[in-house]
DNA sequence: ATATGTGCAAACTGTTTGCACACGA
DNA sequence: TCGTGTGCAAACAGTTTGCACATAT
């Protein structure tokens, strides 16, 4: 990532306005309204290199997807088995600083998931 | 999942012996030691059944591949981005409750992963 | 007897990659 | 100019699935 693109500006500017966790294919989607002859390669390359760069955050849930978070500040991403759907919830700090004391684990880019029911899928 | 399958109980098995989270092809690899005309195609079908029924969890760490854990109780996972191994973490019931409340999210099969750095990659 | 599970191999799908060309430093 | 990024399409790899046969209830 040493040659600026207006490809990677595009991509960054796209998740850095949602709040959703989109997946590749979304994201690509979304740029071609901006940059039509995108290639779905470069966007893959991109959300690569920016996450490699600590840019942005890849975020698994196992749905066979890769998530993207641009949002990367030290957050919960609760995973909705119900509608699929990704939230946020902020961590308290002290909990983050407990997990890393009590298992030398340093958690710097730091993602956590939990898996379960939201509200109102609970609902239904 | 009604009928009862030796191939089953021995990927139940080889689950509950490990406390690694081993792949399906791991897995696949162990089960072929007793049961070796297994395939593949039936260690994928057996380990979805099993999730799906909930007694063992499917964890998924970005790494490209399923991981599954044969222990049910909810732990955190830390997950090592320098050596790639899943460590497990008993929580504190209090942190999952409070989740919970805050957020209106039923975390019931709940897994957590946390992503950082392990005390052994971290000396190197 | 009937529903469910298996083995095999092909198909599927999200992601990666090789190549020729374009662009940024 | 030289290294890096792009578009395109083919390749890749983990997972799923269709089918004929086997096994459990």
């Amino acid at each position: 990532m040493k040659h600026y693109s207006k490809q990677r500006e595009a991509i960054l500017e796209v998740l850095r306005k949602t709040d959703t966790h989109p997946t590749a294919n979304w994201i690509y989607e979304k740029v071609r309204e901006k940059i039509p002859n995108i290639s779905l390669g470069t966007v893959y390359r991109n959300l690569s290199g920016l996450t490699a760069d600590g840019e942005i955050l890849k975020v698994e849930v196992g749905d066979g997807f890769e998530h993207f978070d641009g949002d990367i500040s030290p957050h919960l991403h609760l995973y909705c088995k119900g509608c699929g759907k990704i939230m946020d919830q902020k961590l308290k700090s002290d909990y983050i600083s407990r997990v890393a004391k009590e298992s030398d684990f340093k958690t710097d880019t730091t993602i956590y998931v939990a898996y379960g029911i939201c509200k109102n899928c609970k609902q239904n």
